[in-house]
DNA sequence: GTGTAAATAACATTATAGTGTGATTTATGA
DNA sequence: TCATAAATCACACTATAATGTTATTTACAC
């Protein structure tokens, strides 16, 4: 529940670049579980797994103040 | 080292905000520890953990596609 | 509708993040 | 210089992320 948004931009990132959980999850090195889990929103991943990802999706994660 | 970046964020707006680790970690409800961890590029916290500081500091944690 | 791949799910195990405690070191102000 | 607070660090314990395996369900091409 916390963290679907996030989950959402990874599936979202990754059908566009048309490729399956199995596939992501090989060339991050991480498990399909856990990719599988954060896509749904649930669990609690570590930063490593985000920054793995994210290097392979052609993501970033920033962590910026907010503007009002 | 992987996460340098992400602590440095998170120090420079705790001094900002003139609090220290123990004051942020408190109103975070995480332990200093992990809180000085983070600060210094060690360890691999966990997105619930970059979560609570990014509210408490007024800032928040994006994953967008990388522009080029 | 059948076969195949992808996604969803449960579960036990292993690795490790997060915590609490206490000690040491480094600022900092009186 | 002395006292106090803040930051750094080690370490053992607990909670839980991450994995591997297997099974079930859903989607999709033929």
């Amino acid at each position: 529940m916390l963290f679907t948004h996030l989950g959402e931009a990874i599936k979202d990132r990754r059908k566009e670049l048309n490729i399956t959980q199995h596939h992501l999850a090989e060339l991050s090195g991480i498990s399909v579980n856990t990719l599988y889990k954060l896509e749904r929103g649930q669990g609690n991943p570590s930063l490593e797994v985000l920054n793995k990802l994210a290097e392979v999706l052609g993501m970033e994660l920033k962590l910026e103040v907010k503007k009002n």
